[in-house]
DNA sequence: GCATAATTGTAATGTTATAACAGTTCGGCT
DNA sequence: AGCCGAACTGTTATAACATTACAATTATGC
């Protein structure tokens, strides 16, 4: 968080209520939340609680890539991998909803060449793995 | 759709009238529909055309290999890799919506492993792009 | 034929996301 | 300091996507 603070200072961004709201919910979380989820959040600090509030909230985050969006959940995550704006690869155990964010390997970059071969101009790179985490493969979520 | 017909039979999958005429809305269109949209497709052509008719039947096309859900767009697109379970990469034009169809090369298969590394069971890999197609980047969808 | 599994029909409802627009605050400019 | 335009806020309304639930029907295996 303070990190993020420091960011945007050095970057001329402002983090608003709002903004800092929704972001330390999902710090906090270290899982995906919906926008409604977070709506809750801004409702329970007093902060005004309409959808557009959360999802304008999430556009800032998502575009200074201080979180992702996950669109296997149609959810949100904070990002843990600081910086750079990166293409990501997630984990989505969906046993307990949690995400992991892996940086996405070399191999990934052979794939964007190989898309735009077929002259497509790829500007973002979506990779989700859903699936189940050690935990909830272990407690056998699957076949109950 | 002879093609999907013949493994219909070969694996006797029931190719119920709801099922066939959304997978053939799919194979005309060559671009992602919603569940919405092919919902007005069955009522044109006298079917129920309640919300879970076309759930149900896009379930099945997906759970059988003959459609793939496009998670960026919450819509659908028939299979264009006949017969197996192959997991793919998409092309999605932000401009008009095509979507193009890759079998997912090699490489990716070190990502499933990197990840099952980290003690977590891929059950699905979703690999999309977003970017512009060859017309619409020429057309200058993004900077009018 | 009869049991059981798969599928259908339908109403109601839940969840996710955006449009539209008036009002406010911020930052740069002279 | 005062003004301008850009960014941001507050709010209502509504659009778009998806599921639950349950009764009724149709296939398939024995």
């Amino acid at each position: 968080m303070a990190e993020v603070r420091a960011r945007c200072e050095e970057e001329k961004l402002r983090l608003t209520p709002a903004r800092e709201c929704v972001l330390n919910a999902l710090l906090e979380a270290h899982r995906a939340m919906t926008a409604y989820e977070l709506l809750d959040r801004l409702r329970d600090e007093g902060l005004p609680h309409q959808p557009p509030v959360a999802y304008r909230a999430l556009d800032f985050l998502v575009e200074h890539g201080f979180a992702h969006r996950i669109e296997r959940l149609s959810a949100f995550v904070a990002c843990t991998h600081g910086s750079d704006h990166h293409a990501a690869a997630f984990l989505v155990c969906r046993g307990c909803r949690t995400v992991a964010e892996s940086k996405l390997p070399a191999p990934i970059r052979g794939i964007e060449e190989t898309m735009s071969r077929e002259s497509f101009t790829v500007e973002r790179l979506v990779v989700e793995a859903e699936g189940l985490c050690a935990a909830c493969a272990e407690a056998g979520t699957d076949t109950p």
